[in-house]
DNA sequence: TAGTGGTCTAGACCACTTA
DNA sequence: AAGTGGTCTAGACCACTAG
């Protein structure tokens, strides 16, 4: 019954449910935004107390994979982007101030990937990988500059649609076309200057702080889905964290 | 959140419970790195079974202000520093990798305070700060610059020790010396271009980027104690979050 | 050995959602 | 009204720590 490696007997009963439980999320067995068995049916299927389901599903919620809802059930979480770092380059609008900005693909290719690109997806000796180059716009100014690329074995079909054609949001985007669903995402910050190339992309002046976030998407698998990275003028980014 | 107000009888047990457990951390009257009173203990003088006690600590170890020890007993956890945005400053010793840099105070005086000084800390017109002048080092390399304020009526007995005194961490020196404990603390990241007297400080060229840390540091009171500016040159600068 | 937190059970009742 | 998750209880037994 266990898809791959049982959890260890010596384990408490509640984490080996709660690792069966993960395993069901992560090979899509249960899909996101589906309810998951009740509670009781659960307790009945394992022969364990409804307190321990509970306890099981207490720690999946906490790690943010499912949700809970009072009289309807128990779901399966969508990803929320909204914790990544594009949420603090602020959009100063002069009018409304939280502007979602508007993206447009300038390109798209089959490309062999840089050496950099191979390693973040993990990708076998020679093969491509699909590039799209992207903007992120507000008021028709260009406020972040991406490229992004995807193992080809996945995702060639993007290259059926037009640039034109891709939706605001890509993960959705993804999904429907190729079938691919974004389960989580890795995020690193660093600071560059702008060189004559993302001057120009920015409208900025050369040698003006740029913010570079490399991103690494992973599917419910756990398999490098995507390879991303965004520049923006450091200008008006500000994050914020708190410690305890 | 809730100051003093007790908390509303229409709650569930174990969050009235958690509350007026966090309300004994705030005060004090339960100090870090002490034990608190056993699960059974809280469950006899608050008149509730045991595993209602039990969940409303399980709130607070989630939230980080407890730790469990089993066999031991149950602990006020002393704040930890390692997420802050310091941790991130790489310093490429060239030998060893994880240096930890070595801080000095460079000077300290009463001042009256800058306007944004007094909005952080929350200040009474006409109330008086000490500043500190700090910088951190790698191999005799300034690698962070600091400026600190701290309220004149918490923390004046600063000025009765010698710069060279201050230890290299700050927080528990507070505690000796002026009996105040930082509880948590915000951060906020921000990038700017270094200004003449920056880039002297740090040995950097003008104009290049730096990395701007506004730290606000709060009491277990949730009073401001410390407001804090540090810049640092954003080269080798990384910082990474993850996403689910 | 005594005392702590950790696991697990079984069942009662409440609050909310849907039909 | 039926079914879901939410709260609360009471008690048994286990695992670890300290004296």
């Amino acid at each position: 019954m266990s898809a791959f490696a049982s959890s260890d007997d010596r384990l408490p009963l509640y984490q080996r449910l709660r690792d069966q439980m993960h395993e069901k999320i992560a090979s899509g067995e249960w899909r996101p935004d589906e309810p998951i068995p009740t509670e009781t049916e659960l307790a009945q299927t394992h022969a364990i107390a409804v307190g321990t389901v509970r306890k099981a599903v207490d720690t999946l919620v906490a790690e943010g994979l499912l949700n809970r809802s009072q009289g309807r059930g128990t779901f399966v979480r969508r990803p929320q982007f909204d914790g990544s770092f594009f949420r603090f380059f602020r959009q100063v609008t002069a009018a409304g101030e939280h502007k979602v900005p508007e993206s447009r693909i300038l390109s798209h290719s089959l490309e062999a990937p840089p050496a950099a690109v191979r390693k973040a997806l993990a990708l076998e000796p020679g093969e491509a990988v699909v590039w799209l180059e992207r903007v992120r716009m507000v008021n028709g100014h260009r406020v972040v500059r991406e490229d992004i690329w995807l193992p080809a074995s996945k995702f060639k079909k993007l290259l059926d649609v037009s640039p034109g054609a891709f939706g605001n949001l890509l993960y959705p985007f993804y999904e429907e076309i190729c079938g691919q669903a974004v389960a989580s995402a890795t995020e690193n910050l660093t600071v560059e200057t702008a060189d004559a190339n993302t001057a120009r992309a920015l409208g900025i002046e050369p040698g003006l702080p740029v913010v570079v976030i490399e991103r690494t998407a992973l599917g419910y698998n756990r398999a490098p889905l995507e390879y991303r990275v965004s520049r923006g003028a450091a200008e008006g980014f500000r994050y914020q964290i708190d410690i305890f």
